[in-house]
DNA sequence: CTGAAAGCGCTTACAG
DNA sequence: CTGAAAGCGCTTACAG
């Protein structure tokens, strides 16, 4: 049925056709009150008859200088980001608001662990950026700069100038390792993910970290310091830092952990992820959680275990952080300078920390 | 410390700033064998010293005719999608394999319950789609094929010409409804997602169905038909049918069909994630699965559930599928003319069916 | 290894 | 409501 003579249908050949100016049949596509029905009408047919699909895409985004894209930059793989159930509600959040506004979405890897500075940004026709996790030190960052492109960072980096979401993560680690403090947990392990872009399972102690680039990290690791310091030295505090939040990591980490320092009577875990992978290290080496060890995680997004186990943990509301940031990257794109904003956090108490005999 | 008078960085102010051709700065960027090191370099700095960030992507993309991203096409919003675990293992298989080319991902949300005829795809930047579990009538497909991109589909629909992935989903269906009437339940109803885009909870009878342009979901309700024909009629097995792949989806549809069905014993779900939601709906009703309800699924994303309780259902290879439509298009885009793949898939055999006394 | 120039398909100020 | 024309920033065949 249809006319595929020739060269490919455009704008410029249906308004010869008709024999329109090629604004018409722009405009029959972009801007219907800018001319007659009538007319409209039959541009319209005409381009369904020459199986034109409306105007180039990419021809129109260069022409516009905006794509009706966003992109979403994960500090990993994204294979990562999808099997990291805090990052899947996230996106959720994410593209909820922008589906309102008819705003595509695009996912871009961050550099961690690779050379390939920020090729993925570098690339990307999107008219804006919300930073997931990065690091500080993310050669996405600078790209996101350079190309001028407003920028909302979540969770990290605070970058100056640009508008952040987050929630106070030291105060929530204070909060849900005071739990073990409590229950008279002193001989404690902290399994982690990333601290730098190199984080690939080290086992070090808390005195003796790498400098940070991934604040939350930090802040989360300061929380804990200051709900144990009064009872044990962070030097005698082991901490296990991989490249994310998922299961495997969380499973390796603590079974490295758990095998050169048999004596620990419970683990923090910097997230859910790592928590469950925690627990089924634990019982790979016959023991049980919480009868020998007890575990907290930190995300609230496994509440409930297998075994009826649940977590005490941190909740924070991940699709809303998603919504915010999209927010917040909308009012950028409209010219607006948006605040950043903390939201709250909540601790749970579940059944996986047993106290002290 | 950048130099940012007048006009934004420029490939052609970069090359009048050095008294270069506009091309060799372009070379310095995209062909580094095509000048001297030296020459390389001393275009870099420059480029380092006016903040910029080298060529830009839109420009790029519409000049070269390629934007180095390709589309994944969800039927619905996309917020369905991150709640949907299949969709979300597909996903991470897709970008696994899209990041070892260096591709970009993009999301586009289909046309489900919408009359925008395929406004995402009409405007997104992209080489190639995947088309994830569309109805044959979403306009996103005809959107596609105007563009004339090369298109991959997954579980549905088949279109001439193109390639397909996907698993033997009647045959699939049959086995796991065996496991019911194997285990002599008679009165059963159906748990489905959408027979067509219109789908949103009706609740109807397996003889009175719209006419589906969902493939997989006519495909496995009639595997189902076929295990239980010789035992009931189609009029007798009720069939309720939400939007999507959820809990929320299959908590409100089995809350709806045990009201009206209180005679059931048991449950087919085309999807783990209505299975989920049909045992909460059955739970709310002070009931209890396998002892009150037998419950089957399918998809293998939820195997254990809370209380030892695991579901018997059909194994399928989500990120294998991802992973499969991935390698499809980017042969397609390289212009081979790929064959469409069936995955295998496997019965779990769980703790969700109850033999009929 | 380099320069000068064409042109990708579109949108929009300018002029009527 | 419409036409003729400029130009977005880049890449690449052409010519040297």
């Amino acid at each position: 049925m249809s006319e595929r003579d020739g060269p490919p249908a455009s704008l410029k050949r249906i308004a010869q056709e008709l024999g329109v100016s090629a604004k018409t049949v722009s405009n029959a596509f972009n801007r219907p009150d800018q001319l007659s029905a009538v007319l409209r009408e039959r541009i319209l047919e005409t381009a369904r008859r020459m199986d034109y699909a409306g105007p180039d895409p990419t021809a129109r985004a260069f022409r516009r200088g905006q794509s009706g894209m966003v992109g979403v930059i994960y500090a990993n793989a994204l294979s990562y980001a999808f099997a990291n159930p805090a990052a899947v509600a996230f996106l959720a959040g994410v593209a909820e608001v922008l589906e309102t506004e008819d705003i595509g979405l695009a996912l871009i890897a961050g550099s961690a662990g690779t050379a390939r500075s920020a090729e993925g940004l570098g690339r990307a026709v999107v008219d804006g950026v919300i930073a997931y996790s990065l690091a500080s030190d993310d050669p996405a960052l600078e790209a996101a700069r350079q190309r001028g492109r407003p920028t909302v960072t979540v969770d990290q980096p605070r970058l100056a100038g640009g508008p952040w979401v987050g929630i106070d993560d030291r105060t929530a680690a204070r909060t849900v390792a005071r739990e073990l403090v409590a229950a008279g947990h002193r001989r404690v392990g902290i399994v982690s993910f990333a601290i730098d872009r190199a984080s690939n399972g080290s086992l070090v102690t808390l005195d003796t970290l790498p400098p940070a680039t991934l604040e939350v990290t930090a802040r989360r690791l300061n929380g804990y310091r200051d709900a144990l310091a009064a009872y044990t030295s962070p030097g005698n505090i082991p901490v296990v830092h991989g490249p994310d939040s998922t299961v495997m990591v969380g499973r390796a980490g603590a079974m490295a952990m758990l095998t050169s320092h048999p004596d620990l009577t419970a683990l923090i875990c910097l997230s859910d992820q790592l928590a469950i992978g925690a627990i089924e290290a634990v019982t790979d080496l016959g023991r049980t959680v919480p009868h020998d060890l007890s575990v907290v995680g930190f995300d609230g997004t496994q509440l409930a275990g297998a075994d009826g186990l649940s977590l005490t943990t941190i909740r924070q509301p991940h699709e809303d952080k998603g919504r915010t940031a999209a927010r917040l990257l909308l009012a950028a794109l409209r010219g607006e300078a948006p605040e950043s904003v903390t939201l709250p956090h909540e601790l749970i108490v579940g059944t996986s920390v047993t106290p002290i005999g």
